[in-house]
DNA sequence: GTCTATATAGGGATAGAC
DNA sequence: GTCTATCCCTATATAGAC
């Protein structure tokens, strides 16, 4: 599954310099087709042609389709990071959650295209995730997943959680470009606005 | 695009009679495949082996792999219908919208399959969209976009919708089998109660 | 770093036997 | 109603020239 692409070394490494490199340039357009048309309906040459050039240049700076996808993926998860890093898995108190949320919010409006690929190509990245169990992968749709599923959770609890996730992703990767008029600061705000009435204990 | 399959006919009608059709059991299992692996990804060789018989045998029930999700969509499409002959565009009260998810609700929880199909599939679904522009086409979907992009609504309710739905999603379609636990009485009436909460006027 | 050419595999779809 | 056999196309990926 890992093979290096030329006799010397396994393509360009991140140079320290300044560059616009193909392979950001492949990224970009691979995260523009994938999220459009679906990352097995989308085909290298396709992310070629508009690239200006050929099908097989590709594979200069990435070893396989499924790779390029896997760059993706990794930056979702870099940032989701961010995220999870702030998180104590046995603190499940509303406001800690709300904090959490919060940040949820702030990442997705600063990386919401990476997102929003996610989203439509839950199919494909899952067998990713599949295929390699080997990176240190704990990802946020993971521990999201536990906590929903926690059975020491009043079932009300764990369905608003359900609700408040929910709520962000509707506003921010689920609607598509409805929501372009408005400023990400306020739309980040009303999100959030949201997510503090699903979680308020009182209600 | 449109062929008969068949020299007389273009298939087995819906009859009168009982029969768990060879179709009926091809639409289950397309549905199961293509939730699981994607549209894409699923070949109509491994929904024949499944049933135990060869992917030409296929061709006499549906005469391309795209008219089978084109009848599960059709089926999102009539549950859909239901929640949508109630719907008066021009009427956009928090009451007439609670009113609407609760109907959408409903609906989720008896066909569940069927709309996480669609979650998962958008890509694909978006492009059969595009091509048969020609059946009585009113999307739930469209419907919904149509009314957050409606810029004579303030933007802090058009969000308050989009997370709303997405709150209704979140619960019953985004997360997998978490709430196979709950019964869909109580998981419907805890998904209601949280879009209440965020519906509400004084909220 | 990008090319052409090619190997190889698998997909959807059709023809015609049974 | 299902089969086998086949056609045709496109996909990923590789080899090797420039």
């Amino acid at each position: 599954m890992i093979e290096t692409v030329s006799p010397t070394g396994p393509g360009p490494q991140p140079e320290p310099a300044e560059e616009a490199s193909t392979r950001e340039r492949i990224l970009d357009i691979a995260l523009e087709l994938f999220t459009e048309q679906g990352y097995e309906k989308t085909s290298l040459r396709q992310i070629a042609e508009r690239l200006g050039f050929s099908k097989a240049a590709i594979y200069y700076h990435f070893a396989s389709k499924e790779d390029i996808l896997f760059e993706l993926h990794l930056r979702v998860h870099e940032f989701g990071r961010g995220v999870l890093s702030e998180i104590d898995p046995a603190e499940m108190s509303p406001a800690a959650w709300l904090a959490l949320l919060d940040q949820l919010v702030g990442q997705i409006l600063g990386h919401r295209a990476l997102f929003v690929l996610h989203e439509r190509n839950r199919a494909a990245l899952d067998e990713l995730h599949r295929e390699r169990h080997d990176a240190s992968h704990e990802d946020l749709d993971v521990l999201f997943r536990q906590v929903l599923a926690n059975p020491a959770i009043a079932a009300r609890d764990r369905v608003r959680l359900a609700c408040t996730l929910g709520a962000v992703m509707g506003a921010l990767v689920l609607t598509g470009d409805v929501f372009s008029d408005v400023s990400s600061e306020e739309l980040g705000a009303l999100v959030k606005d949201a997510a503090r009435d699903l979680l308020a204990p009182g209600s």
